[in-house]
DNA sequence: CACCAGGCAAGTA
DNA sequence: TACTTGCATGGT
């Protein structure tokens, strides 16, 4: 599946954000929410010279939730920023660098005692701040792998998560790479209303020859 | 108009 | 434990 996804799309160069501490904040913006609207509210942040530690950790909720309002659910969204940017300043001392530096499951776990941050946001920080190999799974991955037969619909994030770590080589590019291959491939091809689109790249993966619906390509 | 987007936590029975 | 609901803007 990987090798069809990179030869159909390339590389996927993600994350798209220059820093860590980008990354991190991204994560939580992105919750069920179009990453076009994300890149507005990182603009906002931008734009006021917000987008670091120091100067968001001090940004009152209100504040805060002014400048990210184009990413929907702003209000819930700056408390969880709020909450992830306690764990930085009490544990850490506000030093990012130092907290990314530790193994990637003390990090994940650390992370997951967040409020507002779940597997996959925690999981992304992992992967794409912290730069450990940890396999990030997203509604796209459930939905791409249940409908090609490799996973039953009924799988959990930790199952899903288990099975590719289990049987692929645990690597941080190849992680990065595949995850962003898969929001991709979900994106263009495998839509929630659009179970069939035959178009897909990875049509027949799985012993699945019955996507035939078209749905257009890029 | 309806539906969707790179989730998560809280409420209900 | 297993569902359901709230959160919200912006694009198609």
């Amino acid at each position: 599946m990987y090798n069809r996804l990179y030869d159909h799309f390339g590389s996927q160069d993600w994350w798209p954000a220059d820093t860590p501490f980008e990354i991190m904040v991204g994560a939580i913006l992105t919750q069920n929410t179009n990453w076009q609207n994300v890149e507005k509210a990182i603009a906002n942040l931008k734009a006021a010279g917000l987008l670091s530690f120091a100067a968001m950790s001090i940004l009152p909720v209100e504040e805060l939730a002014g400048y990210i309002r184009p990413a929907g659910y702003y209000n819930i969204k700056a408390v969880r920023l709020q909450n992830f940017f306690a764990l930085i300043e009490q544990q850490w001392d506000g030093d990012l660098e130092y907290f990314l530096d530790q193994p990637a499951a003390v990090l994940r776990e650390q992370l997951l005692s967040v409020k507002g941050i779940g597997p996959e946001t925690a999981d992304s920080m992992v992967l794409y701040a912290a730069e450990k190999p940890i396999f990030v799974v997203d509604t796209y991955t459930h939905r791409i792998l249940s409908r090609h037969g490799i996973i039953p619909e009924e799988y959990g994030y930790f199952e899903i998560q288990e099975l590719i770590m289990d049987n692929l080589e645990e690597d941080t590019r190849f992680f990065n790479e595949y995850h962003a291959l898969l929001v991709r491939a979900g994106k263009h091809f495998c839509k929630k209303s659009k179970p069939k689109c035959g178009q897909c790249p990875l049509s027949g993966v799985g012993g699945i020859t019955d996507c035939t619906q078209t749905n257009g390509y890029d």
